[in-house]
DNA sequence: GAGATAGATGCAAACGATTGCATATAAATT
DNA sequence: AATTTATATGCAATCGTTTGCATCTATCTC
């Protein structure tokens, strides 16, 4: 690979003269410049951008820590941060964690060290120690999905609501034994969402029903399987589940299916964390629609800006809500 | 954030001592390791990976270039090349290209200057002459899924064999009038689908009907729910349907649902793409099962392979052929 | 007891860029 | 004509590591 210094020698200037040229940051003969860009077409020269990272102390990298990329909402926020990060000159490295705390703190040790200059993450909530070591390091930091650490900006959607809205949709269809098929409640989200169903609930006067689904993120659909049964003990009058996760509610179908459980006539069904799957299954499945790829955007806009800002000092924490939406489909 | 001369200075040694204490290359006294690692511990001194990468001339980082990580293969090949990539202390950046030759080539130029040591690429096939370039300069290079360049090593799956395979099962379930739903036939695996489509019918004597997907990796949905009517008008005993992945799975069901034709009475329908979402459907899916992740641990493996034996110039073009196995569902 | 060898450390040059400072010429201002 | 100002370039330090070479002591070998 040819290098600065291999330019600057084909078009006899100093290589400090070539820099100068090749990022307009002062005054280069007309001449000169006509050289050097000959030079560099010549030798086909590509600036290496880890010399220029280390020189200027940034390396024009994001750092993306999720639970797992694949069939989930990450998914797609993960593209809309790639996108964003893309057009703002970011590159982004991902790490699944499988929400393993040892992961996680493998990948942000991993992300320190001078690998990225900000990280976006959807933490188990077990390495927040580590992450305002990080922060305090001078890496930006913020939070998707769950907002663990209010030290952190965030980008969230209104789970507590999508709860809410959830159950009164449900309840305003003539449902009154609503089940609820949670994710791991120590995971802030899933909380939230317990805590929307809650209230709702209790505001109709319906009595809660609850399960709660296990660490494993690949076991979504079983737990929603299995939830089914569950439910139908606690509360044979069932009619009405509501799930957290997507693909949780493809289990429950298939649970109330093989059960000859008519959807959604004996028992309706929505998920409270939508994305592009609901409108293509079989049976279309009413949710609570999150625009993943703006939270996306507006997650590496964020962390530009904060990554910005540290070089100037000025900190500014934000925490960003975007609301679902219910989109009302063939399950209820 | 604490650097090499910072530690050297508190334990009154040189940098190039710590700097050997550290990595374990050289002689270093008990004693003085000992001061090394407590002013280490008293800087929560952290290596910089930037500095070292180019020194070294190895960052250490695979760049993954697909056309978008939701809802495809792609997703749990990213995973599997994740997993494996960590084990191996090797960060990934991923690209997503939209099956875009321009977002490609943008996304190349990026990882070229130095930012990766090699590329995993399931490419759009514009770009084989800068890749070659990229080969040429040193950055390692493996294709998969899509094998557009014998010039590379490779991991795909047999596709060929999918789709002959696809065919005679249907038709030892009695199917005559077997449709097809393909991709885009520019890209290699649909190319080769329909070759063993194709092969197939006519050795079983069977009339052909072939429809095919737009670019647009987001419009699988779509593409296979408005394949149906075209595969209907081209021939009304239409028994049977192939689609090349999932997603237009889907949208078949759908679109045979509206019509209300019977799955697998009257129409079947297989996959020849499985991941984990042919299981999860309301009516699972029969389908050619891709061992997704193992390609992904494999193609880690491989690049990793070609990226040391550069350093040694020993090149070792392989290409590797993983068989799909078909799982057989509800579907037919 | 002379020479070889192993153990321990430091000096300084890389890696490939950017950038503050100094310098030199040309053009503009007073 | 003297002084500023704009334009153009080079020198050398720097970013944080690694590493070849030189040096020095202590131990070992014959």
């Amino acid at each position: 690979m040819a290098t600065l210094k291999d330019v600057a020698k084909l078009a006899c200037v100093d290589v400090s003269t070539v820099s100068r040229a090749l990022n307009n940051t002062s005054y280069v003969h007309p001449e000169t410049k006509k050289k050097i860009y000959a030079a560099v077409e010549r030798l086909s020269y590509k600036p290496n951008l880890i010399a220029k990272s280390l020189r200027q102390g940034k390396r024009n990298a994001i750092g993306v820590v999720v639970p797992g990329i694949n069939f989930s909402i990450f998914s797609e926020i993960v593209q809309g941060i790639e996108l964003e990060a893309r057009k703002l000159g970011y590159s982004i490295m991902i790490c699944n964690t499988n929400d393993n705390p040892d992961s996680e703190e493998e990948c942000l040790n991993r992300f320190r060290n001078g690998l990225v200059d900000g990280i976006i993450i959807a933490s188990t909530g077990q390495n927040m120690r580590l992450l305002r070591d990080i922060s305090a390091s001078g890496i930006a930091v913020v939070q998707m999905v769950r907002k663990q650490d209010k030290e952190f900006s965030s980008v969230v959607a209104d789970y507590d609501a999508c709860g809410y809205e959830g159950v009164k949709y449900l309840y305003a269809k003539g449902c009154r034994h609503i089940g609820f098929i949670n994710g791991p409640m120590d995971i802030i989200p899933y909380k939230e969402r317990y805590r929307g169903y809650h209230r709702a609930m209790k505001e109709c006067g319906c009595e809660e029903m609850v399960t709660e689904s296990t660490q494993h993120l690949g076991d979504y659909f079983q737990d929603g399987y299995a939830g089914v049964a569950k439910l139908l003990e606690k509360d044979p009058e069932l009619d009405a589940i509501i799930v957290a996760a997507d693909l949780q509610g493809l289990g429950v179908i298939r649970a109330l299916k093989e059960r000859k459980i008519k959807i959604p006539d004996e028992i309706k069904v929505m998920s409270l964390t939508g994305h592009s799957i609901g409108s293509m299954m079989e049976t279309t499945m009413t949710s609570m629609e999150m625009p993943a790829k703006e939270m996306g955007v507006r997650l590496t806009g964020m962390i530009v800006e904060h990554i910005d800002a540290d070089a100037d000092h000025q900190p500014n924490r934000q925490h960003v809500v975007f609301d679902a939406s219910l989109v009302e489909r063939e399950t209820t």
